[in-house]
DNA sequence: AAAATATATGGTATCGATCCCACATTAATC
DNA sequence: GATTAATGTGGGATCGATACCATATATTTT
């Protein structure tokens, strides 16, 4: 791999002339250039990155920070930031917690001392050592999912999808109505959507039975348990069931498939996420499109926004959100 | 963030001395090793990793290419390559195809110039471009999925799970079997597994029906349209259908169940990928599970080898597969 | 006690770019 | 025609680390 020093020689230059032409920057007579350029091309150089960074504190890379790689809403979202990203010649430096909180600290570092320009985290909690990391960072940031004071944010509407989609199982008649969650330190997926939907319940009078009412993970398993306990734990069933993400509907829906039950005739299922699989189900699953890879593009957008204007106001964008009504209710 | 000359001048050493203890290298007194930690420590002191990189060509960065980061096969090959990478300290420089051939090309030099340590790349072809591209690389390289001479590469079993799972169909009694294929540019997905079809078929000495072999991209929509030819274009129906990835099977099923066909009676159908959901689809799905994940697990393992032993003979590593016989066939 | 070796430390060059300044030449303005 | 401004080019310093060599002292070996 042949230096700036060698193409100045070779073109007959100094290496501030060779400079000026790969940055397009300052005056360069036409003939110079072309000479110049004639021997890149001929030797295929390539300018070393890190020298570069070195000295202009640029990377072009964007940190990404992820709770897992896994996951339709995960690789959905980093497609999209990808797709935004890579216009503007950036690439993404992966960054995956595996859902461990004392990662997402560690990572934050991490990415900050590679230098990157920015990073986007798809963040799972808003605890105050995570605000108080993302504050001190100093780097160009956007965090999705979760709102956190004082950073710009992409959000999902958490509360007024949970909402909808609680509602839409009252309309269809539903007045025993089972709800599968997860932990509420997530704020956004635990505790908002449960909040919505406890809110809706108890502005349509309608009794929240406790039994009905379980906590899982992030998993189909975790759903095909939580829709076993739902069923042994009360001698009495609910009629629907709104599960917080489309795993655990699809594990719910096994539960009940395997059990003889009918959706939706014995019982209503509903959730969050549009997942690929879930308008290939039967009966289809009616679920909130999220549209994580638009959300994906926002984000990177916002970022991209930052880093050409220089600017640290945090922005909050909230994302639509769209019912896809099937036949599972 | 503070250079190692300050913490130099703060613990009254020279940069040398405070570079040793950085590496771990060479001779340092345990006082002055002493004063140095405590300087970096009190400082929350990181080197600058340009810098490094600079000076060792060392990024501990290692570039993945993948066609796609939307599907599970992707994601779960990344995780798997995450999993080991990170234990060693390397993170992914993410460079995403979107199946485009030439973008596989230049991610190759892009990821070169960038200084990667190793790059892994899920091919999708193995066109004479390619070959010569990564053969003038000069970079540690593993390639996943297709077989390339002179390089590195872990394999699927895709000739011999194909055969069996063809095997199986004709062991449950069908002779009028489909198939839904991809491309044979892509040589392991398209044209391997498509000859083990052929293959078996003709050693059962089965007739293959010209009509029932359908070509079909990567995902669920064109697996649905694939099979509604298959039945539209000849008066006879086949009794079972392999379709090459289970997202094509998942449109299938789709286009039999509204057509009300019923699996397997009607139809079997079975196919290669075990995605998560291929479970709980009605009827569980019939696949074969190649491990994606152990797969980028087993290619990180390889370039790790390959950084550490600085050899450059190439090793094939041929993965085992799992056929998961379930209710659709 | 002298020679050889191990331990400890610092200084300078270097990796390969960009930035800034000095200087030369050409063009524009009065 | 003199002054100012625009254009073009090169050289040295710099980014922040490591590599290598020189030198000083402590410890072993003969």
């Amino acid at each position: 791999m042949s230096t700036i020093k060698e193409i100045a020689e070779m073109a007959g230059v100094s290496r501030s002339t060779v400079s000026r032409v790969l940055n397009d920057s300052g005056y360069v007579s036409e003939d110079a250039r072309k000479r110049v350029e004639k021997v890149i091309k001929e030797t295929d150089y390539m300018p070393s990155v890190q020298a570069k960074s070195l000295r202009t504190k640029k990377t072009k890379v964007i940190g990404v920070i992820v709770p897992t790689i896994r996951t339709e809403t995960s690789s959905r979202l980093v497609a999209g930031m990808d797709h935004v990203l890579a216009a503007s010649g950036y690439q993404i430096l992966l960054a995956n917690t595996n859902q461990n909180r004392e990662k997402e600290l560690e990572f934050l570092q991490l990415l900050k001392v590679r230098q990157v320009d920015g990073i986007i985290l798809a963040a799972t909690n808003t605890n105050q050592a995570l605000v108080d990391k993302l504050k001190a960072l100093d780097v160009p940031l956007v965090v999705i999912g979760q709102e956190i004071d004082g950073v710009s944010n992409v959000l999902y509407d958490d509360y007024h999808a949970a909402k909808d989609l609680t509602q839409l199982l009252i309309e269809k008649e539903h007045k025993r109505i089972g709800f599968i969650g997860v932990d509420e330190k997530d704020r956004a997926v635990g505790y908002l959507r449960k909040q919505a939907f406890i809110d809706t319940m108890n502005q349509n009078t309608i009794n929240i039975e406790k039994n009905w009412i379980q906590e899982a993970v992030f998993d189909i398993q975790s759903g095909y348990r939580a829709m076993e306990r739902i069923v042994h734990d009360s001698n009495e069933r609910p009629t629907a069931i709104f599960a917080v993400t489309d795993r655990l509907a699809i594990g719910a829906m096994q539960y009940l498939k395997q059990h003889n039950y009918q959706v939706p005739t014995d019982m209503a299922i509903a959730s969050i996420g549009a997942s690929e699989v879930s308008e290939h189900m039967t009966p289809p699953l009616t679920t909130v499109d999220y549209q994580n890879e638009l959300a994906g593009e926002e984000a990177a957008k916002l970022l991209m926004h930052e880093l050409i204007n220089q600017e640290s106001v945090s922005k909050k964008v909230m994302l639509g959100y769209r019912l896809l009504i099937r036949d599972s209710v």
